[in-house]
DNA sequence: CGCCACGGTCTACATGTGTAGACTCAACTC
DNA sequence: GAGTTGAGTCTACACATGTAGACCGTGGCG
């Protein structure tokens, strides 16, 4: 199953953190939303259901804790948008951005040492 | 506004054939799609109600013609693709996959001539 | 020992989306 | 000229999502 927008969120927090209690994730999310607490909960109820976060009793709360890796998530994301936007290929999106001069040479450079690393293995 | 995966779709035709009746979008998401032919009506009308197409008349029939431009959608879903799973940069993006072994060197070198041209000019 | 506060669960509701039937209107056929 | 047929419009409905209030149970405080 995959997790919505605001799912992600949450789940960016979790990451960061290895594991949090709602409180601890009300303050980190405080600074880029203005979700309610009850938002909230409703989304780490939904992050359960949804076997991506597990929450183990620590005392009178719960630990928050990420099932599904932000590698795994930004796989999936990343294969299912390249599929659905540009045929499943990396390099037309490379040209796409190249095109529109949205790369500065620096970005190039980086692209370029990236690619020679991976040429030398 | 942005268009959905399905009226994607239907937009994916239209690019390809520049403009199109019901009948000929029917005909060609008959092959990769098993919507019924009142779905395809109903994406076309949101489409219109979105500005993402126009119809003009032709006879007794329409003529769908694409007012956003498939570059204009792909520039906005990798942006917010980008913004969303990596942090906005595209080197992350490219070395994701690269780390998962998911570029063959035939990739490999093809980015590398793409970011040739790119510092050539 | 009873109360309160906070965490957790249930319910709610608007909107977008996927999917599709019902209805209508104009044009081509006989 | 009237009926058929296909194109287009309206209505519908289930499910996901964003957003949030109501309620409830338990542990710590006084």
């Amino acid at each position: 199953m995959s997790i919505s927008q605001a799912e992600a969120q949450i789940m960016q927090v979790l990451w960061r953190l290895e594991d949090a209690t709602l409180e601890q994730l009300r303050e980190a999310l405080d600074a880029d939303s203005d979700w309610h607490e009850s938002t909230i909960k409703t989304l780490l109820a939904r992050l359960q259901k949804k076997g991506a976060v597990t929450a183990d009793r620590d005392g009178r709360r719960f630990r928050y804790r990420p099932v599904l890796s932000e590698a795994q998530w930004q796989g999936e994301e990343a294969r299912s948008f390249l599929d659905r936007v540009f045929g499943g290929q990396v390099a037309p999106l490379v040209a796409f951005f190249g095109e529109r001069g949205e790369l500065g040479s620096k970005d190039v450079a980086e692209l370029k040492r990236l690619l020679q690393e991976m040429s030398d293995e």
